[in-house]
Order: C-alpha cells, then sequence, then structure tokens
DNA sequence: CAGATGATATACGGCAACGTATAGATGGAG
DNA sequence: CTCCATCTATACGTTGCCGTATATCATCTG
C-alpha cells in the first residue's frame, strides 16, 4: 500500500479553512489543490465528487465541536459555571473553529441538510447553557429565554457591525454576561 | 428617448433576491437576466459590470433600511417604545427586508467595504434601542449592555438552529425580549 | 411614414472550475 | 534491484459565467 501523499484529511483540513476564509461557494478543488501546493489530481482519489468533500468537511466540525469539545469538557467534570465557560473557550475563542462555525451558519439558511447538522450542535450547546443557568434560575422559561439570550449573544455579536461609543465591544459583552449569568 | 424596458431598478431589485437567496455569490448578470426573462444585452447599459450592480444593491439596501424605514419612524414620531417596536416590525418582519439583512451579515464578514455599511445601519438601529431602553433604565454601561442583548437576539436568532422542547421559539423570544425591556 | 436613437438579442472569446482518462512517478514486496 | 500497486500530474472536453462587439428591433421625432 503506497501512502497517499496528501490524504483524505488534508482536503477536509484546507477545505475547512476555505470555508470560513470564503463561504460554502469558496471551496473549489482546483484551489484547494494550489493551496496544497499539488494538483486536484489525488482528490478525485479521496473524494467522488466536490459535494462529498463538503459532506466529509461538515462531518469533521461536527465531530469537533460535539466530541472533542463537549466530551472533553463533560470528562473534566466540575462545575456548570466552569463546564460552560471551559466549552465557549473552546469552540468561540477558537480562531480555527468560530470561523467556520460562523460560516456553516450562514450556509445552513439556505442548505437543509446543513441546518440538520447545526440543529445538532446547538441543541447540545444549549443543553449546557441550561444546566448552567439552572443553577441559580428556578423557572423554567426563564432558563429558556436567558439561554437563548446568551447564545444568540455569543453568535450574532459577530454579525454586528454596531459600535459603542466610549467602551469597547469586549466591555459591553462582559456587563451583558453578567446580566444574564447572575441571579435576578 | 427610448424607456429603457428593464430599467436599473430592476436589476437591483432581482440582485436583492438573489443575494437574500443564495448570497452575493448567486449574484450572477446572467442568472438575473433569465430572472427577469431578457437576456443580459441591456444590462450592460445600466452597470459598467457586475460589480457596480453590488455596488448598487447595497446602496438601495442601505436607503430602504435607514431612510424609509428610520426616517418614517421618526417622522410618526410617538413613544421611544411604540418606535422601536414599529422599527423592528419594518425591518425584521419584512419578508423582503429580513433575508437580505441577514445575507449582508455574512457578506460583511468577508467584505470591509460592506461592513462599512452595516456599520453605519446598526449604528442607526443601536441608537434607537438606547433611545427605548433608556426610558426605564437609568446606568449608561446597562443600557448599551441591553441594547447589545436586544440586537444580537433579534439577528442571531436567525442563526441559531436549537430547539426549545416543549416552547416555540417565538414564546421563547417573547420572554426573552420581557426580560430585557423590563425594568430590573 | 421614414429615419434616427437607444435598448436588447445574439454571437463571440476568454477564463475558471468540474470531472474523466491516461501516463508517469513513487514507494513497498519479493 | 525489480516489479507492481497506487497515488498524482497532465491533458482534455464540458459548462457556466464574464464582458465586448455587432446586429436587430422598438419607439419617438420630424
Amino acid at each position: 500500500m503506497v501512502v497517499a501523499r496528501t490524504p483524505r484529511e488534508r482536503w477536509i483540513e484546507v477545505g475547512l479553512q476555505a470555508l470560513a476564509d470564503g463561504g460554502p461557494d469558496a471551496v473549489r478543488v482546483e484551489v484547494l489543490a494550489k493551496t496544497l501546493g499539488v494538483t486536484k489530481g489525488g482528490f478525485y482519489g479521496c473524494f467522488n465528487d466536490r459535494s462529498e468533500l463538503l459532506e466529509a468537511m461538515l462531518e469533521e466540525w461536527e465531530r469537533e465541536s460535539i466530541d472533542e469539545v463537549i466530551d472533553r469538557i463533560e470528562r473534566e467534570g466540575g462545575h456548570p459555571g466552569t463546564k460552560i465557560r471551559r466549552a465557549g473557550v473552546l469552540t468561540f475563542s477558537s480562531d480555527r473553529l468560530l470561523p467556520i462555525d460562523l460560516a456553516i451558519r450562514g450556509w445552513a439558511r439556505r442548505n437543509e441538510a446543513v441546518a440538520e447538522r447545526l440543529r445538532r450542535v446547538d441543541n447540545r450547546r444549549m443543553a449546557l447553557l441550561r444546566e448552567m443557568i439552572r443553577t441559580f434560575c428556578l423557572d423554567p422559561d426563564e432558563i429558556e429565554a436567558r439561554s437563548l439570550l446568551a447564545f444568540c449573544l455569543a453568535i450574532g455579536e459577530h454579525f454586528l457591525a454596531a459600535d459603542h461609543g466610549e467602551s469597547t465591544r469586549a466591555q459591553v459583552l462582559k456587563r451583558a454576561a453578567d446580566l444574564l449569568f447572575h441571579r435576578p
């Protein structure tokens, strides 16, 4: 068995990078090949076509977003507050995962299969948020509302262009998080 | 002077529709022509090239989003709560403007010129939110935090795929809005 | 009614990307 | 060292789209 010089995983890796930088339409086989310093020759040995790469990219993203992040924080355990904070750091502070995450959210609006995967990942994350907020809030409806607010803040922040006068975005985010995560 | 059968505005209109449906990469001159039931012949009489159409689309969107929505609610006046509610209805409940708005947000992440326009529009909207929240909240930092939360909720909601158990998204949104818009 | 004017259709060349076919290179097995 | 399996480079045909050039067609004007 001759080893692949450019294995499947590398195509997926640069594919996710291209997705993060330019959306799904920027994931072009020949462009990825150039990025890797090869031609597309080997690509069609790993994948039947471009759509199969897109599928594999989503698979990998879902795996990294759930298996790696969530399973890892569950394994390390700790107080719910610690856990959700660690989950936030692992996904939304990751220079790697965050741009991919945002790109996939835009993609999901136009593609039901992508939306389905996103739903699985988002439901896991919402479960963590609820768990954390339940530690200081009793009303289930309010738990749900605060969880949605927190999630929307984490995501929506990156889709907003507004300024905040003297304050920085980080300062306003901090204050907003305080409102959500402290007993009313 | 012979009238244009397909004037500039119609290209912009179907362009915005294509943008809403498939993002900026879906705005293809020949595709729009087919949508309009014509060929691209007349297109290059209205625009020098495709990028000029994209520019004009953004111009039109900014105009509709600010001049029409904001100026209109300012003119009609009323209590800040009434105004911001009317503004929300006019933009975020619009089957026309909302999908364009969301598409532009994704686009802005990859294009500085688009981000600049979005900033102008978002700053106007944030100003309305602050004005409303100031009616029941005194702390300027908290006003800013609540405004950001409200805006992120309105936008982020559409980029989230999570479910809410027995509740509907609309119910959770209602409760979340109550948390933000009522005196602490 | 016959140009003239201006909008649109048609035809063209070019480019970028897809997917296929084939030839060549490379590493492991004997 | 040689051969074979397998991966990759190259070349090709096709498609979709851009932008240009030119022909055609509709409408206004005299």
